[in-house]
DNA sequence: ATTTAGTTTAGAACGATTTTAAGCTACATC
DNA sequence: GATGTAGCTTAAAATCGTTCTAAACTAAAT
């Protein structure tokens, strides 16, 4: 249990109280090769369908993910559909959407470059951009 | 009334009946010289709030609004907050957003470069491309 | 004038998210 | 170890933005 302890780090170096469930989902999210990108729901069903463990309810995917999030954990993607998504990949990075399957691709951050953002009005200052390609079928 | 004749055309060559409803709503939306961002809860307080001419329904603005988005006279603005933001100014063109004080400002699409996309997965095109410039506070 | 397909409407329904309030738990303090 | 407390989790209710429903209305074709 190596890895739990890690994890209980993680969440109490970011001010987050180690619950059972908050490490629960945090080996979900963050014990894995590949970058994952999910919704809230997603998560829930995937992570309740193993029957083992007691169910965690939905509140709290929904409570854990946004402090997740606010603790730079996660990263929130735009996309122009109605749905909230959330990446692992906390990387500066962009992102294909193909809307009709709603499927999300990383794009690797060195790959784009933006040129000519100009300056932000005064007395603010750029935070980070957000880029989606949205991509359609080729016919 | 030559303005209502142009928005009548207007809506008629893009398919739409020129109704009552539709017609004020264009007028309101188009008839302006700045671009002009909202959401439909805000466009349906705004025109509902002179009370002379009898309301119209919010399922209206809804599907008006949505009617004329597919016609490709608004575009839909990305934000990473839950709003559904509208716009009309329909040249590819960007956006600065204030997360804080849920302020969009347009950036003109000529000044914003965008290199180094990869290809789309094959099967796949390039529909446009979605930039939000996110600022905050310089403390 | 008649017909019909498209539009508007109020209200109900919906789905995603948040709130509530009660019970539980991590953990600091004795 | 026992106790206190602030923070966390929970199921259920509430809320929010949006869509659906089905009945009434209207633009426009015949």
């Amino acid at each position: 249990m190596n890895d739990n302890l890690k994890i209980i780090e993680k969440l109490r170096s970011s001010g987050l109280r180690p619950t059972k469930q908050r490490v629960q989902i945090a080996k979900f999210l963050f014990d894995r090769e590949k970058t994952f990108h999910f919704t809230v729901e997603h998560l829930d069903q995937l992570m309740n369908s193993k029957k083992s463990e007691p169910k965690i309810s939905l509140a709290t995917f929904y409570n854990t993910v946004h402090a997740f999030k606010k603790a730079g954990h996660l990263k929130e993607i735009l996309t122009n559909n109605n749905t909230h998504y959330f990446d692992t990949n906390i990387s500066a990075h962009h992102h294909f959407f193909d809307e009709k399957n709603n499927d999300l691709i990383d794009i690797n951050s060195k790959e784009i470059r933006i040129k000519g953002v100009p300056t932000p009005p005064s007395g603010k200052r750029i935070k980070d951009i957000d880029v989606v390609v949205n991509i359609e079928n080729d016919y």
